[in-house]
RNA sequence: GAGCCGGUAGCUCAGCUGGUAGAGCAACGGACUUUUAAUCCGUAGGUCCUGGGUUCGAGCCCCAGCCGGCUCACCA
């Protein structure tokens, strides 16, 4: 990749530098302060079309509007010329004529580019071809492009509207370097995170509206905790202390009940020191809502509300397509018995089954590491194996083994079970919940016994974390807590098949 | 971490059994006042990922490395 210089293997760069400065020899200021702009591509042509079908329209009469957007395309024909010009919503072609524009600006069309910024004065009409196109009265620079965008053609099917980009910017490396590339070039790009940007502000509405209070917890943190995952160290330096990046919110969340705050939620990036792969980037979004008074009844409840909420925010009905697969996110989800589902993939009952069992079956599936894997840990795989894949359709798996789930309260009529759900969609787990352990004197014993794992070898084992244990002494009430692995549900959403397709500037290697 | 595939012009890619590097689009010059992958004529553009090696000669073969994609393993 040539990059750098101000050449360019081609001399595209070069040629872009001598345009800049042969707008500033003619008075052109290539890079615009501020600019007037009444009038969006996409709306303008529907409303033209609008009143143009009602009769109502008078070409060429009522005010000039005024666009702005970048320069995608340009087709010259000596004393007119055709642009497509492009904003957030879309494309609108812009028809320059030289006895309107006059002489000397329409001189300056050949210092512009295709990546170029301009805004645009003009009126609609309907060119003899049919489209509907702004006859532009004049145009302003409003910042030079300097570097060639990859821009691709793009051709419209007539027959079936939809668009063929001829070659384009396809190379994956290089739209998640310069995602600010990927999106100038590839529409359906922001179209994802426009989705993303819905799925959150409706999730954050969904909550509000039942009275849940959004809060901030510390991402930097004396000691991690609220799942099982390997942690990010850092270190403070006027503090000289270590510090960790969190790993999940809900430790200081269920303080924050303890305090008094009787519905919280935070939407936070949390950071797992794991590997990477379409499903895992090292940072995240989680959403995760804790309720007093509640239990994972109730919880199951509002995440069956909540998914409902999204996939309408995303899409505009309950459902949606995912690699190819209709998924629907129709009222009340299937429910499974964690032991049960599994059970019936083993032929036996999991609980029933001793430690070296399980592991024997789990090294039959092709686990390895498995040699630190607790009883818990066996099952967690081994459900990942066997029933996971298969819970394509919205599924809730409830009523996990106790040993899987150290913060969640036993099953008050089974307890080696804990009250406790998975929400899976597509194959994946979309949501974690449980009726939160509030017993400190229970809770520490969990966590010991969580220590124990560590020690024999299990470094996502959790840690005690005294300061927790206090709070629970003060009394936590009652409370469902619920975590939602954002990125996951709008990969789902927003059919994307990898995690960096969702996440605007994934973490990769070093360049 | 392992396996498979890949890295050639700004972009998308071709390049045979080893013989001094190609196309389309983009760019540049010219013609064209309703085009739309505009068209037509012409021009320029390359550390073939990096470093070694084999060979008279390497984009191609060998070795090492870097980067990426996919799959698997761990994790959400």
């Amino acid at each position: 990749m040539s990059g750098g210089g101000s050449g360019g293997p081609s001399g595209v760069m070069r040629t872009r530098r001598e345009k800049l400065e042969a707008l500033r020899a003619r008075g052109v200021e290539p890079f615009a302060y501020s600019c007037e702009v009444t009038a969006r591509a996409a709306p303008s042509v529907a409303m033209f079309e609008e009143a143009e079908a009602a009769g109502s329209l008078v070409e060429g009469r009522g005010s000039a509007e005024h666009w702005a957007g970048r320069l995608v395309a340009f087709r010259s024909h000596g004393r007119s010329a055709f642009a497509d010009l492009e904003d957030h919503t879309g494309r609108v072609q812009i028809y320059f004529k030289r006895n309107v524009v006059g002489d000397e600006a329409f001189g300056l069309l050949d210092l512009l580019d295709r990546g170029d910024w301009i805004g645009v004065e003009g009126r609609l009409f309907r060119t003899r071809a049919g489209q509907v196109t702004v006859r532009a009265d004049s145009f302003r620079l409003l910042a030079k492009s300097l570097r060639p965008l990859p821009l691709g053609k793009v051709e419209i099917d007539a027959g079936t509207g939809k668009a063929r980009t001829y070659s384009g910017f396809a190379d994956r490396e290089g739209r998640y370097r310069q995602r600010y590339a990927d999106l100038a070039v590839n529409s359906g790009v922001r179209e994802v995170f426009r989705l993303r940007a819905r799925v959150v502000s409706a999730a954050r509405r969904f909550l509000d509206d039942l009275g849940f209070l959004e809060v901030e917890t510390p991402v930097l943190q004396p000691q991690y905790g609220g799942a099982s995952a390997r942690p990010f160290v850092t270190h403070h330096n006027a503090l000289d202390r270590q510090l960790y990046l969190r790993i999940a919110d809900e430790l200081y969340l269920k303080r924050l009940i303890v305090g008094g705050m009787d519905r919280v939620y935070e939407v936070s990036k949390d950071f797992r020191n794991e590997g990477i792969d379409r499903f895992h980037n090292p940072e995240f979004t989680m959403l995760e809502f804790y309720q007093a008074f509640a239990d994972y009844e109730d919880m199951m409840e509002l995440v069956e509300q909540l998914f409902v909420t999204l996939a309408e925010a995303a899409n505009g009905a309950p459902g949606c397509d995912y690699q190819g697969t209709r998924i629907d996110f129709a009222r009340p989800f299937a429910r499974l018995r964690f032991v049960d589902a599994l059970g019936e993939a083993l032929g036996a009952d999991p609980l029933a089954l001793p430690v070296d069992e399980l592991r024997e079956r789990a090294r039959a599936l092709g686990a390895d590491d498995l040699e630190g894997a607790g009883r818990g840990k066996l099952l967690d795989k081994l459900f990942g194996e066997l029933v996971q894949p298969d819970l394509v359709q919205p599924t809730f798996v409830l009523d996990h083994p106790r040993e899987l789930s150290p913060l969640a309260k036993a099953r008050r009529s089974a307890p080696e079970l804990a009250e406790r759900f998975e929400l899976f969609v597509a194959g994946q787990e979309m949501a974690n919940a449980f009726s939160e352990l509030n017993d400190p004197i229970a809770q520490r014993a969990r966590l010991e016994d969580q220590a124990e794992l560590r020690a024999a070898g299990d470094e996502e084992a959790q840690v005690v974390d005294e300061d927790y244990i206090r709070a629970l002494e003060y009394g936590l009430p009652p409370t469902g807590g619920v975590g939602v692995g954002i990125d996951r549900v709008v990969m789902v959403l927003a059919d994307q098949a990898s995690i960096r397709d969702v996440i605007l500037f994934p973490t990769l290697r070093e360049a």
